[in-house]
DNA sequence: TCCATAACGGAACGTTCCGTTTCGTTATTA
DNA sequence: TAATAACGAAACGGAACGTTCCGTTATGGA
């Protein structure tokens, strides 16, 4: 039953002197089913070139380590969401918030997303591109959501790094914990603490 | 330079029909030694037996995987560090806080709890471990500031669990992007929004 | 039109680490 | 005194790493 799977019977051979865009699709799309089904466990390049029907060198062709695929894996799935800012912070974050999770449940990408942070730890240059590139993009959005709050006058802008790291910290701690389930009535409460008016 | 450096010349031997309490204890000075020097994506097993002049199956006659080794290098070292509840929730977060990253940063600690994420991320039963047992241990004190705050009536206790979350996550999410120097200046804020009052 | 070029899948490379087993040694405990 | 069990060391089979070859395929510049 654990055979691997030819998800593609078709055979990509050369298409000359130039990469073949068919070869990166079949091999995200293998690392997404092979993170769907033995999570951050299962995979590895060899699973995932087993799986796509293609060499490791294609792998290391396209991308330059794992987390480098695991990023583009998951970048590929999260661009369907996005957060535009309404007038009421908290409303927003929890709208956000549970498109997140739905999205982290009802997909590969909340595994994909607990490889990636995990292969961060082992790999300084894996986590910088992660700090530097993959999470500013990432965030765009919901920091948007932040910065419109603070155009509104609803909160200061000197707060908004404090608040963002709330927020993020606070997904990040039920994804890493895989409690998604389980912590989805502590969203509310929470969201209305990150987006309160300040002072007394 | 790679040379495994032995700090134990004394050779531990048999001691007879029964567990080594120094096998143990230099076990776990190599496997602090191993986090310190080369981090996550240092520490293996193989490493750690090398450095502590220890046979693998001794550490494994301890240890049932790596994920229960690191949660007990931590533990070790964390059980220094105690927190009372004063009358302010907020002022007892921030030094909390100040006290947490502080060690995670003069200590190898900070790698280890990193590694230790990482760890349970590959592993289902070290999840379970890490979320059933390690972290209600290691947040026993925390969720004391949370307690007595109720007691006193400046939160709702049906809040405790939102607040406890957006805390913890805080902490993850600069540890894990090994941001702690650069954070520092969030910490203020970020405690002053887990410990408002509720409403408006 | 021809041919250097380069990506393709596949196989094998040497290395590292996993967790386990085997070994002779050591000293306790029954 | 004899059974017991942990010790360090070495080696096991298996998996994955990232790289290097291989013969094949088709492009694109000369």
């Amino acid at each position: 039953m654990k055979a691997a799977k030819a998800a593609t019977p078709v055979r990509r051979a050369s298409i000359g002197a130039r990469r073949n865009p068919a070869s990166q699709a079949a091999i995200l799309a293998a690392a997404r089913a092979v993170l769907a089904e033995d999570g951050y466990a299962g995979f590895s390049i060899d699973a995932v070139s087993r799986r796509a029907g293609a060499g490791k060198p294609t792998i290391y062709r396209w991308w330059k380590n794992r987390a480098d695929l695991l990023m583009e894996v998951y970048a590929a799935e999260k661009a369907g969401i996005r957060a535009v800012p309404s007038a009421d912070l908290a409303q927003d974050l929890i709208d956000h918030t549970s498109a997140l999770w739905s999205f982290w449940c009802g997909t590969p990408s909340g595994r994909t997303f607990r490889a990636l942070l995990a292969e961060a730890q082992s790999d300084p240059e894996a986590l910088a591109a992660l700090r530097e590139k993959f999470l500013p993009e990432r965030l765009q959005d919901v920091r948007g959501l932040f910065t419109a709050a603070v155009a509104r006058g609803d909160i200061p802008a000197a707060e908004v790094e404090a608040r963002l790291s709330l927020y993020i910290g606070f997904n990040w701690f039920y994804v890493l914990t895989d409690q998604l389930d389980a912590g989805q009535a502590s969203i509310p409460a929470a969201m209305r603490l990150i987006a309160a008016r300040s002072g007394p």
